[in-house]
DNA sequence: TGATGTGTTGAG
DNA sequence: TCAACACATCAG
């Protein structure tokens, strides 16, 4: 069984090791709204486990005299004020959530913590919102307060073996991907006519931190290749993928029919849930 | 008076 | 762009 529930860039999940920094957060007089991650949004169970180095430092974080905590971030030479939480983390946190507004999937490179299954989501939910209303809320609150509503309605979509096929390989159509990965391709749009763009490794990581590596390649599709499904199984080699990947477009695309057509129906639906999906 | 937001400045 | 510091303003 494999449960996808969490995007992690490469070199994040490279760099970064496993800790915990709720003993570094001062105490707050003044409580915000907002609720602390629980286990159902276990936010905080994906930044808990990850440190940085000199992981007393958050981007756009600054820090009272008086030991509280306050977000800021800077957009187009003016600095806009996040408000103050009661946690560096949780000013983080809001630094990272205005930055995906803000400055879209560039935000991978002005993040404080990586992608989590749930932070994954938060494009999507802001989508609803202006860039006014999303900075309010993260202002006053509420934000992780509707962010997790919005999750809650969102419904889960499990994954068969008939979806990735012999070769435990999962094809996502480009246009799919270009849509709701978008930064995983974003920087195909910046790419000159006729460039020859290097395959690009991803990690996923599920819900008890396993590793699960994926690769990018631009074929006719934008895909992804499951390299091991357990600690037992041999991964599928570059010989197999290349194989079935030009010998025959059509046979790609079959184990991927049903997935496929599921995205329709989420999208339809107005979303999409790759992450926290099951194949099994 | 403490909490919060803004102005300003220097570093990278 | 970012953080740090100083200062202004707000609210209980």
């Amino acid at each position: 069984m494999f449960l996808v529930s969490s995007v992690i860039p490469m070199d994040v999940a490279k760099s970064e090791t496993l800790n915990t920094i709720d003993s570094l957060l001062p105490p707050k007089k003044r409580m915000r709204l907002t609720e602390p991650p629980t286990d159902n949004a276990p936010v905080s169970a994906a930044i808990k486990k990850v440190s940085f180095p000199n992981n007393t430092k958050y981007k756009g974080v600054v820090q009272h005299q008086n030991g509280h905590w306050g977000a800021q971030i800077y957009v187009d030479h003016k600095r806009i004020w996040l408000g103050t939480f009661r946690s560096a983390a949780e000013a983080a946190m809001g630094y990272d959530s205005a930055s995906i507004k803000l400055r879209s999937f560039d935000a991978n490179s002005h993040r404080n913590f990586p992608w989590s299954d749930l932070t994954v989501h938060e494009p999507v939910f802001q989508k609803r919102y202006t860039t006014e209303a999303v900075l309010n809320m993260i202002k006053d609150g509420s934000y992780q307060r509707e962010f997790k509503e919005f999750l809650k309605n969102r419904s889960q979509k499990e994954l068969t073996a008939s979806d990735v096929g012999k070769l435990n390989r999962l094809v996502i159509p480009k246009k799919y991907a270009v849509k709701y990965l978008p930064f995983l391709s974003d920087d195909q749009t910046e790419r000159e006519e006729g460039e020859i763009v290097e395959d690009v490794e991803v990690v996923f990581y599920d819900r008890e931190m396993k590793q699960w590596k994926f690769r990018w390649s631009e074929q006719e599709l934008l895909m992804v290749d499951v390299h091991r499904f357990s600690d037992n199984d041999s991964a599928v080699t570059d010989e197999e993928v290349n194989k079935t990947v030009h010998n025959s477009c059509d046979d790609v695309m079959k184990p991927a029919e049903n997935f496929n057509s599921k995205l329709g129906e989420e999208e339809n639906r107005g979303g999409f849930m790759l992450f926290g999906v099951r194949i099994q």
